[in-house]
DNA sequence: CTTTTCTGTAACCAAATCAGTTTCGAATAA
DNA sequence: TTATTCGAAACTGATTTGGTTACAGAAAAG
């Protein structure tokens, strides 16, 4: 695996929990959609929890349902929860106080990386997972 | 260390390039800038190298400089030179057949994951490395 | 009330990635 | 010829990632 698919497979959970609606599923179910391990999917949900976009009840005939409505639901949301710290980081050499690039970089970086990741979060609101579902239907 | 921080470092050091001008600097010096270890600085700036932002001369007296005009060279730029793959990626589990949102959800998330990479360089384009020099000059 | 099913979480593992380091050959100017 | 510098390979330790096992607790079914 290279990088980090964590959300991913976040977006394919939320989908499939809309695809299956107010019947749910449980983490074993999900799992097989996704081709991993349930408890791989229970983390994932569990921050999805978190976020509020899901509800997770335990116990015979519990499983996982979305917490609203799929269009209700945009991929921005999804990104906060799974990837809280974003997808740029600045670097935490310390700095060199005889060079003023290195005494400011991290600073003059750091509105850059705010400005490209609401870029990033303003395209993913656009899309939500009734969209996503949409079209796999359309396409299915 | 969080995650990765090559982008930073390497617009870190096209920033103190531009700095020193047509006087260039060792991997030597720009270590001690960056606060890391020279042969980083070698391995980020030979990609900037073949992405044709800088020229490197070995030997008494070489160094690193711009192979461009600071105007010219964009965190678009830098960005795509050491982040090739982008930041989202994609999981690569094994596609479940008897499920149609698995059978459709790579494709519908790869042109998501595009345009949000697009949103992403069109945001960094917009920076250059001399719009970074001349902030640093300006608050320094 | 007992049994079964399921979540939530912790602990552990192997593989991958990352930054840092050492080393050395080749290039190049003094 | 000598000193300096890049370029590249190889290795390390720390961290992250996804996968796995294990188990306590919740909750429905009987």
């Amino acid at each position: 695996m290279a990088s980090n698919t964590r959300f991913a497979v976040a977006v394919h959970l939320l989908v499939a929990l809309a695809y299956r609606g107010s019947d749910g599923a449980t983490s074993e179910d999900l799992s097989r959609s996704v081709t991993t391990n349930a408890v791989v999917v229970r983390r994932l949900l569990g921050l999805l929890t978190k976020a509020g976009l899901v509800t997770g009840r335990g116990g015979r005939s519990g499983g996982y349902t979305l917490a609203r409505k799929p269009e209700r639901i945009t991929l921005e949301q999804v990104f906060r929860a799974v990837e809280p710290e974003g997808v740029l980081s600045l670097h935490e050499n310390p700095t060199n106080q005889a060079c003023v690039v290195s005494c400011q970089i991290k600073h003059l970086l750091g509105s850059v990386f705010a400005d490209a990741h609401k870029a990033l979060e303003a395209r993913l609101k656009k899309t939500s997972v009734a969209d996503l579902l949409a079209e796999t239907r359309a396409q299915g």
